[in-house]
DNA sequence: TACTCTCTGTGCGGCAGCGAACATAGCGAA
DNA sequence: TTCGCTATGTTCGCTGCCGCACAGAGAGTA
């Protein structure tokens, strides 16, 4: 399957500086501020099922991913979980260090397996001192990834499954940049908050309905129109979010 | 409806330069710092119902909160609403403006009637160039209200009416100072997204366990050890994160 | 080939919350 | 006092999701 050993491969060293930067708030950095920050970062591969943080444990990394997609999920005490937040090539994974903090309140768990660079939370907090180029980008970061976590509070307590199992689907296809990815029931089950069987009942629908199709650990979306239809308006809103801090980014650096 | 002539109220230009501030962030600035900002807020004071904020409008004003309480709300495309966070004393309203942005994706109402500091947003993002103390502060409450975010997605998603009215009327009541405040049914049922019939049925429970009494407006709280027992975890843990909030800005001001 | 583990499908009783519609009770205004 | 509005109380059928328990179907391993 898609994982392989992480602890082995997640080491290289070397920060790929043939390859273009695919995480948009790396990218939007000037050339010469992303090279200052270079040495800094740290090239990694994720797996999927990957813990990066556990809930109330001090950070040692923030990711900027590249590929790879991390799940925050939040867990009661009854042990039930759901995500409040995805995080993808558009943003960073430990947006609390940026906001001040030492420990993140929910776990992260990668969900789609990739690269992503990474930093230690000491040089992101010196890096942020002097008013530098990276803050405003993550202030803007912040700022949209707050909104989508309202949307989410929404979404949860609104929303049925149907339509956030599609929404879910639409934005994971969006970061596998591709209609196919791999990913089990029991993960959709547990960012929805919801029971497995749930997500079974809802995925045989969509797949009735042509909308998608799937086999043992992994989805297909045949027809990506329909299933937007399907989902709730979330995923459009959410949509618009990210839309508009892509195209704020450029700006944020110059000059302001 | 509930705002009449709020702008007449809501001048009263002279800030009360002899009363305490209550808010707790400006209250943790120095009295030097406090004094330079003091020229540019105004005391206003903020009738229940007023709405602060209409979604997606540019903000003109943020809020520090004395005695008021805020609530963001948000509004799906069907009219469904629900609370995504709410503002007291311990905060700003208009979180988003520190954040770089310069509308609100959620509107903001008034729950609780009380004054409130307030500042031209213009003015805001011009304190913060210089690397301010406020930003220090700002950084700090923006962390712990998306902590209390992530927490409220999994309360709606995961615990019922009983539990959430629970936390909510003793989260109102610590707002309030006092175990009685104003608060009609269908406020509560707005905050909780759920049917105003739902808040009936469990405000009845609670009231016939005699842990509260209300009448038409009204709340007292009776008995509060066991109304926190009926309460969910989200009390507690979202209680947790002020507590640390508020034991850190002070710190946030020496030097670091 | 047989075994095992994981992932997916199915069935069933139960119930919390929903939508809709209507009944009663405070409380201020006329 | 009467009227009228707003807030609260009650009922009813419905359904989405729950918990629980088990069956079958890939896919790798020995």
């Amino acid at each position: 399957m898609a994982m392989t050993s992480s602890s082995a491969r997640a080491r290289g060293r070397a920060p790929p500086a043939n390859i273009p930067v695919r995480n948009s708030i790396l990218a939007a950095l000037l050339a010469s501020q992303y090279a200052r920050l270079l040495p800094k970062l740290e090239h990694v591969t994720l797996k999927g099922g990957d813990l990066i943080y556990r809930a109330d444990q001090t950070i040692e990394h923030v990711y900027f991913p590249d590929e790879a997609v991390v799940a925050m999920i939040d867990t009661m005490d009854d042990g039930r979980t759901v995500e409040v937040g995805i995080i993808g090539r558009e943003g960073m994974v430990g947006i609390n260090i940026f906001l001040g903090g030492i420990v993140t309140p929910d776990k992260a768990i990668v969900q789609l397996a990739g690269g992503a660079m990474r930093m230690k939370a000491k040089d992101l907090r010196k890096e942020l001192r002097f008013g530098s180029p990276l803050q405003r980008l993550l202030l803007a970061y912040a700022r949209t990834f707050l909104a989508v976590i309202s949307q989410s509070v929404a979404c949860s307590s609104h929303h049925q499954i149907g339509q956030r199992l599609a929404r879910l689907l639409l934005t994971m296809s969006d970061y596998a940049g591709s209609p196919e990815f791999l990913m089990v029931q029991e993960s959709m089950a547990s960012l929805l908050g919801v029971r497995r069987v749930g997500v079974t009942q809802s995925a045989l629908e969509l797949q009735a309905a042509a909308l998608i199709s799937y086999r043992r650990g992994g989805i297909r979306i045949l027809d990506r129109p329909r299933l937007l239809k399907r989902s709730c308006e979330c995923y459009r809103v959410i949509r618009q979010q990210y839309k508009h801090l892509h195209g704020e980014l450029p700006r944020l650096l110059s000059g302001k």
